[in-house]
DNA sequence: AGTTTCGTTGCGTTCTGCGCAACGATCTTG
DNA sequence: CAAGATCGTTGCGCAGAACGCAACGAAACT
């Protein structure tokens, strides 16, 4: 199987520019790795394509098109709601909150509701945690039934990234049953050292991926007794938050049409 | 100026699985234009690249990782802000609500929340609607400084798409005025027959561009009496909003920062 | 206004993307 | 359960497209 490689710069330049914000042609030729010529031909194409915008005649940036895109890659899930119910619980908490989907065995953050807070912890969009050492993948996997999580389980590789990180199969099956009884999940320092999480996790339809919501902070602050002071009342705003988006799913809710 | 056709093709393919949904290979093939062997080696490709995904290894959908890529692409804009009280005036209404944005000289649909009836309007994300025939637009050249409004107004083409449609300039600035007095923009079937909108435009930062909301239904009940009877509460949602979202980014939100 | 930096464009070469066709896997039908 | 049909996969050879080069032109900086 042979990679095309017009079309990986072409990815790949799509997602410098998204990362970056505002480039220029020197930039992106530089970090793709090829001619200035050739930068400029793609970002030319890739402008008529209105995937990119030309800024101010010398710089580049994303193109609203995308949003509508992303958007649109997002119909039929929850995303929307999670990104809701992760903006209450980043004004409960004050701690930054992400978004993430199972994707490839690892969690993939796709949403993401910043702190307020100027020292605060913040993901880029589009990374990809391990499961085992995540708040995240451990909230998942607490959503999902026994043997789902189980078999998941067995294709990890429990690689520890600090020394915190859980590394062992039984270690990690009996936390996710502490997840379940306690109803959200823990990460102290467990996936990157004076970074804390709290998870949890929605599966907002019978048939739809669930989706895990972390709230991270410094571990500093966002300790063990800050999370149990909070815990309540975040658990009850998660809580309220599903019981009134499975009423309204239910609500004679089917696909969507299109008549314009 | 040349246009870099694997490029073209990559990103047509995107668009059509994002649009799609769920595609196969030939549907790719005929839809592109292209030999099945091609289309096979450019999902092939975006899949090792990770924007497309093989479901059941027969069909193909979008990644999540577009996901993020659109919410990357909304950072530093009202987006999220825009699509929550459009859920709420989706719930006050009972009708779709879309989110959009200027871009080149016309309103880019990037975001949606249907409308609960299966009898509903809704439009395909990625739509561009001319500015003087939707609410959207007018809504939009109503939050602009006067000037403005009429530098834009200047470059339009007035193109009528209905009967009820502005085609004139002086109308239009009049209807601007009006809807600046009013609060709110209207459109009673000026896009399209049997189609009515109440718009709103947002401007949440100071420097940020403005973003437009519609309210959209079918003119049989989405009619200027339920749209009177409406009013009220709406004008109130989106003004109680808008103190909502300006209170909160002045409390010291900065730029974002990765530490992780 | 001079200088430097950066974006733009033609051109020739090379490599890669493309269609063709045969093969293989998977689902469907009698 | 077997035979057929449908759909995905893989070499191969050629044409065309993408690439680098270098010269030109347009801004920005001083």
């Amino acid at each position: 199987m042979v990679l095309m490689e017009t079309v990986a710069r072409a990815v790949r330049t799509v997602e410098f520019v998204a990362r970056e914000g505002r480039v220029r042609l020197d930039d992106v030729a530089s970090e793709i790795g090829v001619h200035k010529s050739n930068a400029h031909r793609l970002l030319n194409t890739l402008c008529e394509l209105d995937w990119i915008v030309l800024d101010d005649r010398r710089s580049y940036a994303v193109s609203p098109h995308l949003v509508a895109l992303g958007q649109a890659a997002a119909a039929g899930t929850s995303f929307r709601q999670a990104l809701q119910l992760a903006e209450t619980l980043r004004d409960v908490s004050g701690e930054t909150v992400h978004v993430a989907v199972p994707h490839r065995r690892r969690m993939l953050i796709v949403g993401r509701v910043d702190s307020r807070d100027p020292l605060r912890v913040s993901c880029q969009l589009g990374t990809r945690d391990a499961i085992h050492t995540s708040a995240l993948g451990k909230a998942y996997l607490a959503v999902l039934t026994e043997p789902e999580a189980d078999s998941l389980i067995a294709d990890l590789e429990l690689v520890g990234l600090t020394p915190f990180s859980i590394t062992s199969r039984d270690t990690l099956e009996a936390e996710v049953r502490r997840t379940r009884d306690r109803g959200y999940s823990l990460d102290f320092e467990e996936g990157r050292l004076g970074v804390c999480c709290m998870g949890f996790a929605l599966r907002l339809g019978v048939n739809l991926e669930p989706v895990a919501i972390s709230i991270t902070g410094p571990s500093d602050r966002w300790n063990k007794d800050r999370m149990r002071e909070l815990a309540p009342r975040l658990v009850e705003h998660v809580r309220a938050f599903k019981a009134v988006s499975l009423a309204g799913s239910a609500t004679g809710q089917t696909a969507p049409s299109a008549i314009r």
